[in-house]
DNA sequence: GCCTGAATAGTACCA
DNA sequence: ACTGGTACTATTCAGGCG
């Protein structure tokens, strides 16, 4: 039989004896298949010392075929390995069961020097050989129907060959279910081999709520009805937040105490942890938004909460939010119990939301990276290059290289230039559009055009400053996979074009564009990064060299042509806006340079302190673009970020310097009045490390101690909230969690003098304002005449 | 032992 | 668990003082 396949998850698994690779999907007509390929074989390759060569290597292996069991076949390979022919062994192995075992052997055979590709999972191998691409489209051929009893799912077939790869990025209709849980602990966070889970919360894209509810700490049953509503509504993503690391370790241990099997797979098997710390759920995609919050640097604290209001998904304001350390409280009375089911059910609807705004995106990254849809949101961005760029090495017909430990040894990065302090008018905003992989394509920067100082053959560039040199023909492995990148990108950005903005397709797009934004932007960075597998430091350092090389010529230029530059950083230049001339800089740059060089913003005015990376705008639209300071930043309390708003706004828009001090005393007197709610002054810092290894006392790990030593969970990467209280001594002894204070203990002059006054006194102490003006009233009456 | 300025630890930002 | 460049606060250290 023929039919179409989306891909949803891979597995791999050994089944009567057979080595299998179980392809799970959706057909064209919403069929849920998996489709069972038995001719899977693992294999790697080696790379034969220099004296030995491929040929003999083979026959000697062949030879002794015997003392190795495990292969099935042994073949010579012409390939290629960092742009070199290489002539290497391929070995297959009969089984996926013995093939470390294989490999082992193997690699410490004589006349060989290295082994390959034995480090790729098969079920990633697979995808890899047979070009199938998850969250895509495919063709599959020959699928003979078979039946396995107990299986959720609308038909098996089993595969005579790979199915192949049709372009094509809608997805079909999917079902999801997000589910929430809340679990009722006695001191400090739940754990599951005492406390139970009392409420497990579901939403389904099908509009079902649903809650199950255990009133007697009897959490049996509850789970065991998760289950089973999980297998009869058979969604193809599940989805929490958090729940890779809370709820599904919870259920899997609560489920095991109670003698139960949580068979939510599609062929029955439980949630198990796999790559990337993430939860494997068979035949289906586990997602945890929480790792999708993870890599948003603009939602600071990574609450379900924030991550809507990032995302711009409402919440119904009747809802009251429940912190964990009052779940108790809220299971103890009937009354409040209610408004806590509510809570947990309007959470599970939020993941649902939150799911439906973000998929677009994780898919398509899915598809580009070749990751499976459930890792490519936990995997860390240089592994989802990593797996990009291995897929595009198996296009050119380049070996894989392994990850391996590598000493580090830092580069010198970026310019910054130091900024005029002050507020200027119209100030444009020049840069260079992905300026490190133009770069890295015009200059041929690559790991395998990089020349070895004694070879010297070719016609080469020598890159400033570092001295590195780089072949300029054959275009290298970066070169080729950045040139595609872009100019996939430009076709899809052309595709859109003719598209209405508000269809399907043009959503679907829109994620594709931006996934193939954040590969190729994070490409450098890659490259720099000892774990990669195409790790190699003078890409990153020429990279950077050039970098500095193409700034400073446009600031040359600028000055040339007499434009004022205010300020620079990395690939960008803010420049005194006459339009005219600073057309003519662009067009220079661009012939000049070969580089593409745009306006990217226009301050109507921006305000810059003695310090470079921070600043703050006033685009044209009126809008407040604020950078690097306080106002921004997740570790100053929000009283204080509001202030330094409140400033910014009133000293750009209103040009009032005066209006600003006086709403610096208003909001000082008030904190001191406590008329400010208590939440304004928590004060939020991430625990970097266990709190056992930390040198200095500061305040979050005092508190971070506190809340452990009360049986709370906090792990290596979470922020810890606290608020500093009348408490005497150090900050440090000063801080409390704000769970356990009231606005009494709030010390309201470490706030005014630690945190509105700093953050106020860094926009205001530009323009002039002292400490002591700001500090006493009286003395200012002239500030109020700003002509 | 107390005070002060310099050095260090720690965190979060920009590009 | 992608890079280097940067600002900034609080703690800790070192040395002067008495």
């Amino acid at each position: 039989m023929e039919f179409p396949l989306w891909l949803l998850d891979i597995g791999h698994d050994v089944a009567d004896g057979f080595s299998e690779i179980r392809l799970w999907g959706i057909d064209d007509q919403g069929r849920r298949l998996m489709l069972v390929d038995r001719n899977f074989r693992p294999y790697f390759y080696l790379v034969p010392t220099d004296e030995r060569g491929a040929e003999q290597l083979t026959a000697e292996i062949k030879g002794k075929r015997q003392s190795h069991p495990g292969i099935a076949d042994v073949v010579v390979h012409e390939t290629r390995f960092f742009g070199r022919p290489l002539c290497v062994v391929r070995i297959v192995c009969e089984e996926a069961a013995n093939f470390s075992e294989c490999v082992e052997s193997m690699a410490k055979a004589e006349g060989v020097k290295e082994h390959l590709e034995d480090d790729l999972r098969p079920s990633y191998r697979y995808l890899l050989d047979n070009g199938l691409e998850p969250c895509g489209w495919h063709q599959v051929k020959n699928g003979k129907e078979v039946s396995r009893p107990g299986l959720r799912i609308d038909g098996i077939y089993e595969l005579e060959t790979a199915p192949i790869r049709v372009e094509k990025h809608i997805a079909p209709s999917l079902r999801m279910l997000s589910f929430t849980t809340v679990r009722l602990g006695g001191k400090g966070t739940p754990k599951p081999k005492t406390d139970p889970v009392v409420v497990i919360s579901i939403a389904t894209n099908e509009g079902e709520k649903k809650q199950f509810v255990t009133e007697n700490r009897d959490d049996r049953q509850i789970i065991e009805e998760f289950g089973s509503y999980i297998q009869s509504f058979d969604p193809d993503l599940v989805v929490g937040y958090g729940s890779n690391t809370v709820e599904w370790p919870y259920l899997v241990e609560r489920a095991k105490i109670h003698g139960l099997k949580l068979a939510v797979g599609r062929a029955g098997a439980e949630p198990h942890r796999s790559l990337y710390g993430h939860i494997s759920v068979e035949g289906r995609a586990n997602i945890d938004l929480a790792d999708l919050a993870e890599g948003m640097p603009e939602v600071k604290v990574k609450t379900l909460w924030n991550f809507l209001g990032f995302l711009g998904v409402s919440v119904k304001e009747e809802v009251r939010l429940i912190e964990d350390f009052e779940i108790q409280k809220f299971w103890a009375s009937i009354e409040a119990r209610g408004e806590l089911l509510e809570f947990a059910q309007e959470y599970a609807s939020k993941i649902l939301e939150a799911a439906k705004a973000t998929m677009d995106f994780v898919m398509q990254l899915s598809s580009l990276t070749g990751m499976p849809l459930d890792y490519v949101i936990a995997a860390a961005v240089g592994f989802r290059v990593d797996s990009y760029l291995m897929r595009q090495a198996k296009r050119l017909g380049e070996l894989i290289p392994r990850r391996f430990e590598q000493p580090y040894i830092p580069y010198r990065g970026a310019i910054v230039l130091e900024p005029k302090p002050g507020i200027h008018k119209k100030i444009a905003v020049l840069d260079f559009t992905s300026m490190y992989p133009n770069l890295m394509i015009l200059h041929n920067i690559s790991p395998d055009t990089l020349i070895q100082p004694e070879s010297i053959d070719v016609e080469y560039t020598t890159i400033p400053e570092v001295g590195h040199r780089f072949r300029k023909e054959p275009p290298g492995f970066y070169k080729a996979v950045l040139s595609n990148l872009i100019s996939v990108r430009e076709d899809v950005k052309k595709k859109m074009a003719g598209l209405d903005p508000n269809s399907t397709e043009y959503g679907v797009l829109k994620e594709r564009e931006k996934a193939i934004k954040v590969i190729t932007n994070a490409t450098y960075g890659y490259a720099g990064w000892v774990g990669a597998r195409w790790y190699v430091r003078e890409v990153a350092e020429s990279t950077a060299a050039l970098g500095r090389a193409t700034l400073l010529k446009v600031i040359e230029m600028a000055k040339d042509m007499g434009i004022e530059i205010v300020y620079g950083d990395t690939d960008s230049i803010f420049v005194k806006y006459e339009p005219e001339a600073v057309e003519k800089l662009l067009l220079r740059t661009r012939q000049g340079l070969s580089m593409d060089v745009k306006i990217d913003k226009i301050y109507e005015p921006v305000i810059f302190t003695e310090a470079k990376k921070r600043y703050a705008g006033l685009l044209p639209n009126g809008k407040l673009d604020v950078v690097g300071l306080e106002a921004i930043r997740g570790d100053w309390a929000n009283i204080a970020k509001t202030v330094q708003e409140s400033v910014l706004e009133l000293v750009l828009k209103d040009r009032s310097e005066r209006r600003a001090l006086e709403y610096v005393w208003k909001t000082a007197s008030d904190v001191r009045a406590k008329k400010v709610p208590l939440r304004e002054f928590i004060i939020w810092k991430t625990l970097t490390k266990p709190v056992g290894e930390y040198e200095a006392r500061s305040a979050h790990v005092e508190v971070a101690k506190k809340l452990l030593s009360e049986g709370w969970d906090l792990a290596v990467g979470e922020k810890v909230s606290f608020v500093i209280t009348k408490k005497p001594g150090k900050l440090f002894e000063k801080a409390q969690p704000y769970s356990l204070v009231t606005l009494d203990d709030i010390d309201a002059e470490y706030y005014v003098n630690s945190q509105i006054v700093p953050a106020a006194m860094r926009v205001l102490s530009v323009l002039g304002v002292s400490d002591a003006q700001l500090n006493s009233k009286e003395k200012l009456p002239s500030l109020s005449d700003f002509a």
